[in-house]
DNA sequence: CCCCGCCCTTCAGCTTGCTGTCAGCAAACC
DNA sequence: GGTTTGCTGACAGCAAGCTGAAGGGCGGGG
């Protein structure tokens, strides 16, 4: 794959390429919005890797131009933990998916190859889980769609959010303070059981046995 | 693993020393800036826990002095509870993770693994121990999991902190008095058969292979 | 502009399941 | 066989987690 990479952390965009390199994709660099710009133009890129944070100008503004101009390579956003807004509002101008700093690199070659597949006219990979009495529930993370048993479930935006993190590391145990972190703005601390409270909606929708509990730690769905 | 700890409060700077060379790694420890810039420079480390408020200086300078000068070095960020723009900060300036004071010292271990492990762009680390019958049992430290026979097993607290205990010395054997000094905050004098209960309850969960019984010594599984 | 409905957060009371203890049984050793 | 050591089921106390209800905020529609 050709894969533009716009980054200005030095030490992470290196490890980036050079895990990438190895897989085989081509890789160009830049830690600039403005060449960024203008590698775009003169280069056909299957995917797009965009800090938001860069010195000189703002990622989201490149991001947003783009698909004015209706350009639909697929773009993912790399944020630190402490930018949740700025992942919503990449979202909201048309980023395709997320990863948050720092990201495992494997997790990279994933989300890679999904977007990328998305984009070939595939259809979407739908994620499967288990329900209660063994019912099917099929989870479309690109579209934001719930099936239960057949059936089309909308959830609400935090309900959302939570299921998502749960669902990008399946199997791995995830504590209420790094759910919360993921729900709020980076500082807000909450002081209520408000993840318990959607932990709680989201069963009610998606059925008990998807979102399990491990006392003393914190929520886990099935690998 | 290789650790350079920079922390000023000298009993938790301790405490994290001793609960680290008790599973087999390598600490270094200061308190000044100047200094661990030396160590730095002398000595491969594999992770740097790093307090961010330190009397000698700023601690992010060293962090981001590291980062200029290219060095890929993980770094876990120790920070106070009421700091969080230390913590963004932190973060931006090349940190892989950060945990607030008081933390719990399992929670550390865990964290250095990942840390550690997402580096190294190896997959985590699986402890293979054979169960009953030959049956396979899968421990992954850094994300708390096992997999028995292929099917995901939760372990309470006491039970995972026993069984990792035994686990950092595959091959010895450990008595109930050292396993006890692990499992309690140190001057909780237990005075009941509280290992056995957990060794039992344990083998429940994993089957009767794993643990082996030393009569009249202690534990052990196998190296 | 007001009303209405939806979503979010908090709280309180209830439920669940972890924990340490003990007692009785089993196994090992002499 | 007797003694010592280890194993495990039962249980009560308690902390963690669950969930229904209520109040507030925000946006859309009238």
């Amino acid at each position: 794959m050709r894969i533009l990479l716009v980054e200005d952390e030095r030490y992470l965009a290196e490890a980036v390429r050079d895990h990438l390199l190895a897989s085989g994709d081509a890789v160009d660099m830049t830690d600039s919005v403005v060449e960024a710009e203008i590698m775009l133009r003169g280069t056909p890129y299957d995917v797009l890797l965009l800090d938001l944070n860069l010195p000189d100008g703002k990622g989201i503004d490149l991001l947003r131009g783009m698909r004015r101009a209706g350009s639909v390579t697929p773009c993912i956003i790399l944020t630190a933990q402490d930018q949740i807004s700025d992942r919503i509002a990449g979202l909201n101008a048309g980023a395709d998916d997320y990863l948050v700093k720092p990201f495992d690199l494997n997790e990279l070659s994933a989300r890679l190859l999904a977007v990328a597949r998305r984009y070939s006219g595939n259809p979407n990979p739908l994620i499967r889980l288990s329900g209660d009495e063994g019912g099917a529930i099929e989870v479309d993370l690109a579209s934001r769609t719930v099936l239960v048993n057949g059936g089309q479930t909308d959830l609400t935006s935090r309900e959302w959010a939570l299921l998502d993190q749960l669902l990008r590391r399946p199997g791995a145990t995830l504590s209420k303070a790094q759910l919360e972190e993921a729900l709020y703005e980076f500082g807000a601390e909450i002081e209520s059981n408000t993840v318990e409270v959607y932990v709680s909606r989201l069963r009610r929708k998606l059925g008990k046995a998807v979102i399990h509990t491990v006392r003393g730690v914190g929520y886990r769905i099935e690998g």
